[in-house]
DNA sequence: CTTTCGATCCGT
DNA sequence: CGGATCGAAAGG
């Protein structure tokens, strides 16, 4: 009988969260995100990801700390989960030390675990359309904004290493593209948003 | 207190 | 391309 390998969070990664935005949200393309709910488990495969800086003017954190912001200038690897356009949420990786309010916004993922659930919660039987945009990933995962603040490295909703499932060959990665942001409309064109090329469930090409 | 507007999604 | 929908944050 196999032995069941218990998903656990990459320990390369933490050093890097806390060093640089930019090669954190490179690294965290292939890392799955995982949500356990008491409805079961729902994971994608992380494969499109946005920078946001300090002194940058899209940046949540560029005017310094909010009640709203507060996480980001937090320890690294912790979530931040915020409200908007009235109806949605988006989920972020933060990176940097205490005091520095960086983080990576988590746009697409590609769908491993939990497709009935994903499916349910996203009220469509498309695959595509379950995580393929940053909002659409946060409801088919089914996270809270209440989660804003708690640690990704261990408990319900964490991040996992790329290997952790199959369809992954860390011996041949694939090719990441690099574009402008999506939906702001400041610094529109620093090319902070990374993504794996010609992947399918990639919020766009 | 009032106003503005957004790191989005969906149907047309 | 416009409508939905509401809280955070900036301004008075």
């Amino acid at each position: 009988m196999a032995k069941k390998r218990t998903p656990s969070f990459p320990k390369s990664l933490y050093p890097l969260l806390r060093a640089d935005t930019v090669e954190a949200a490179r690294a965290l393309l292939g890392c799955v995100l995982w949500h356990e709910t008491p409805q079961g488990v729902a994971a994608g495969r992380i494969v499109e990801t946005e920078a946001y800086l300090l002194d940058d003017p899209a940046c949540h954190a560029s005017r310094g700390p909010t009640p709203r912001t507060a996480v980001m200038f937090g320890p690294p690897g912790r979530a931040y989960i915020y409200f908007i356009y009235g109806m949605y949420h988006c989920f972020n990786v933060v990176t940097r030390g205490k005091g520095t309010g960086e983080a990576v916004l988590i746009r697409a993922l590609e769908p491993l675990e939990g497709l009935d659930l994903m499916a349910q919660r996203r009220k469509t039987e498309n695959i595509r359309n379950f995580c393929n945009g940053p909002a659409k990933l946060v409801l088919a995962l089914d996270i809270r904004k209440e989660q804003t603040g708690e640690d990704l490295r261990q408990g319900r909703l964490r991040l996992l290493a790329p290997g952790s499932y199959p369809g992954w060959n860390a011996r041949k990665p694939p090719l990441i593209k690099v574009g402008p942001r999506i939906g702001i409309s400041v610094a529109v064109d620093l090319p902070l948003r990374f993504y794996v090329a010609d992947n399918p469930f990639v919020s766009k090409a």
